[in-house]
DNA sequence: ATCTTCCTTTTTGTATACCAGAATGAGACA
DNA sequence: TGTCTCATTCTGGTATACAAAAAGGAAGAT
């Protein structure tokens, strides 16, 4: 049973276990996530768990309180808006280096997934879809030739993955990953910035309206921040100024 | 005075110490981190250690390997080529948002900085101009409103703060990050793309020119990549390793 | 002399137990 | 009704132990 699949250490397990529960909704937002009943949950000690936790923090799926237990994060929309303003920035930068960089075998490796994703979506099947619209991203960036940006599509994916668990007409997704594969492909790498743009506004546009039908009731206070602006949370962080001294 | 009361954890002052005696050179790129050694070092048990090497890992100023001892990370010419790639990105949105959303109140704490980096170069104290460079980028990038950038602007500090303390000459960068600091104020959005973009170019260039070749051999693939070319001049002599340890 | 193979050492990964201190929550008190 | 106090709940950290994996070296084979 615990014993699942190719993991190399427990920490590994506990971590991907913990990240599939909070993007399924098996876990909710602003549940709690206390280490000793998590240990006792998955059959492991502390020690793998609190790793976990770190690690899905930096990931941003998981809202730590100094001293006291971590939570489910709960996504505000103006995280979400955040998050779609950095990736305008990143996937713009990611396939136009992937349309210079790719070679004959990245490239048919990429148009795979494209066709997966195409075929997953047309039968319906949601969850094969997504995953290959991930892969198609992770792809991409491993094709841009970047590690750096591997990195950092690596620490944003679980965000990314939440983004797509939200709303579920895939076929638009896998139909636009055609047209950048397409783009891609004969490397036209001044035409991909508006396809990139567009793609991700077009399903900027599908979480806005899925997301407003499923309000979630508010697990614990109903900060409701229609303003730039984030009223709570100022705690965490890091202390910008702090070490100043001179 | 280094140790300011400001360390709320052992983790966290543990996690500053390794930092900066990596930045600063303490630690030789390649050198051995070994849990035992560092928790004996800095007075310590062996989970705080373990926590600041993953975080310093994550900032990518370590370099894990599974069971056994880290290294203290050795950049390679393309790592560089790599950071400057992302950062020409990630810096120009950070500005862009910085000119469109400052206010008041930052703008003249970011003034505040940037006279300070230019009395620090002036009278040649590098130190200084360093932490008043690396105060000025993190203080835009809280300014750009985005707090996922912020958190991506945290995850790559550390490698700003080492590519910073390669090169010595500071006066260009505070005489340009005042012009930034312009740019800003007048929230000339359309114009700032090109003074950061110069800005990181002219950084580079000094980086390159006080960069002693250090490489590293790239993971072992075959560069089918010919667009590229990160420089490969033989070398790769058997590195120095840890001959030290000290 | 160089390449394997085997064995010892080193070091991490994880478990367990325990403690101090901070945050929480509930009840006492004004 | 509000606030103060205090027990409870958890985390952050220490200490210790042990299995398993990698590294390093030595013996043996070619």
């Amino acid at each position: 049973m615990k014993t699942s699949a190719s993991a190399r250490s427990e920490t590994e397990r506990v971590t991907t276990a913990l990240r599939d529960e909070i993007i399924d909704g098996i876990r909710k937002p602003g549940s709690r996530l206390v280490e000793r009943d998590l240990a006792m949950d998955l059959g492991v000690s502390r020690v793998p768990i609190r790793e976990a936790l770190k690690q899905l923090a930096s990931e941003g799926l998981v809202t730590p309180r100094p001293n006291t237990w971590s939570t489910v994060r709960e996504f505000t929309t103006s995280d979400i808006a955040d998050l779609n303003e950095v990736l305008s920035a990143f996937e713009v930068m990611t396939f136009e280096l992937a349309a210079q960089r790719h070679t004959r075998e990245t490239l048919s490796e990429l148009e795979t997934v494209v066709r997966r994703g195409l075929e997953f979506a047309e039968r319906g099947d949601a969850i094969g879809a997504r995953r290959a619209a991930a892969d198609f991203h992770e792809i991409v960036t491993k094709i841009s030739g970047n590690a750096l940006l591997v990195e950092i599509g690596g620490l944003l994916s679980s965000r990314k993955r939440w983004l797509l668990s939200q709303h579920d007409d895939l076929s638009h997704v896998a139909e636009e990953h055609s047209g950048l594969f397409d783009a891609i492909a004969r490397r036209d790498v001044g035409g991909i910035k508006s396809l990139v743009l567009e793609h991700l506004e077009s399903s900027q546009k599908r979480q806005i309206q899925h997301n407003e039908l499923k309000h979630r009731e508010p697990p614990a206070e109903p900060a409701d921040d229609p303003e730039r602006f984030r009223d709570d949370d100022e705690s965490d962080f890091e202390n910008i100024e702090e070490t100043a001294a001179s």
